[in-house]
Order: structure tokens, then C-alpha cells, then sequence
DNA sequence: TCCCGATACCTCGTTATGTAAGGTATTATA
DNA sequence: TATAATACCTTACATAACGAGGTATCGGGA
């Protein structure tokens, strides 16, 4: 179950703990949200691309145990970009649970 | 800013507060969130079709003031899917802030 | 009087972002 | 030996939002 626009912020804050990979990054998301989220590859791979292109995070491959490895790091303009993503996250929330809340 | 999925949650909260239309669950959504929800008529008008559609809400065409109005009230359908749609958010809103608040 | 903003409904084209399913390839395990 | 796990990728499709347009009424200000 993934809720559309959440998955820049989820990697950009996976990345701010460190360097990581695409599958290590889907684990992670999956794992530390008690499979709660779980996004396809499908969906992580073309948004690591866009991320890229869009100069939020950067990467370098490299092979481990004979197997390729692309590994993504924040850019500064990421970094900045993860505070705007969580600010609006929370926001959000807020906003939402305000109107549930009103009677 | 809207995160997409929210809208039938919104929609069927602010119906099981009594029967209302298009034009004026709009208008609370946008009030009541300090306008940080704002959805445009081009999703809500669908939403509410496919919504009744669904069986989860009714509908009756009224005149006021020389004014057509579509008033939606919940079903039995619709109430149930209203606790449903609740969990759903309230769960997954836990799981990114786990993600996000793990180390 | 005339136009504009607010009210109230609707649809259509486009964009964004997810799923499902497929492909390629290597390594570890049953 | 074959299957799961690791690790990357793409393509077709579905969904749900936005933007912009249309129709129509009512009330208020220039």
C-alpha cells in the first residue's frame, strides 16, 4: 500500500543516513515500516533515475560478489531537498488529520 | 499539495458529518486544512461519480436559489468503508514516520 | 445596465506515479 | 540441479491528480 509522492522523501531520507543502492534502499523502506510499504521495482528504479536527472542524488557503480551495484549519495541541492520534502510531508499530515478532526 | 489517495477519505469524513454537496465539501476541505488541501473540480467531481458508482455514496439533484445542487449522503457501504479508508491513512502515515524516524 | 465574482455542476486532455510483469545476470542454498 | 535471493533494468497499463474549458444562475459594484 504506497500513497502517490511519498517515495522521494523516503529516498531521500534513506540517503541521508548514508550511501545505499536501489535494492538495499526498497529493503530498508520495506523492513523498517513493518512491510507496510513495499514499492515495486518499477516504480524505485524510474524515480532513481528522475532523482538523478534532476540533480538530487548522484551515482557510482561498482560490482560486489560479481554483481553490479549502482550506488546513489545526496547532492547538496538533495540535502536541501530532503528538509523542503519533509516540511511538506508533515504539513500534509497535519492538514489532513485537521479536517478529520473538525466536527 | 494534494498526496494522492486522500480525497475519498476526505470526501466520505466529511459526509458521515451529514449529507452535503460537490461545491461545499470542497470549500470545507480547502477551509478546514488552512488551505493546504485544495483539490481542483476536475478531481472532485470524478471522485464522487466513481465513489457512487461504487455504492459508497447516494445522491439527490436539488434547486436552491435557481442553483442545482447534488446532494451526496453515506450508505451503510459507505460508513464501513469510511472506517477502513481511516485505518488505511492513519497506518500508513505511521509507517513513513517510522521509516523517517528510524537511525 | 452590464459585467464580474461567487456559486454550482460538468468534461476532456495531459501529467505523474504507482503496479504487474517481463527481461538479464550472478551467487547462495536446499 | 533448480530455485531463491540479489541486483539492475524496461514496458504496458491503471489511477488520480491538475489545468482549462464549458454551462448556468445570482448578487453586487461601476
Amino acid at each position: 500500500m504506497n500513497i502517490k509522492g511519498s517515495l522521494p522523501l523516503l529516498v531521500l531520507d534513506a540517503l541521508s543516513k548514508g550511501s545505499s543502492y536501489g535494492y538495499q534502499i526498497a529493503k530498508e523502506i520495506r523492513e523498517q515500516s513493518d512491510a507496510v510499504l513495499d514499492f515495486q521495482e518499477g516504480a524505485l528504479y524510474p524515480t532513481l533515475h528522475k532523482m538523478e536527472l534532476e540533480g538530487l542524488i548522484e551515482a557510482t557503480t561498482t560490482v560486489v560478489d560479481g554483481r553490479r551495484r549502482r550506488y546513489y549519495h545526496l547532492t547538496p541541492r538533495g540535502e536541501g531537498h530532503l528538509a523542503a520534502e519533509r516540511h511538506q510531508w508533515m504539513q500534509y499530515v497535519k492538514a489532513v488529520n485537521m479536517v478529520l478532526g473538525a466536527m
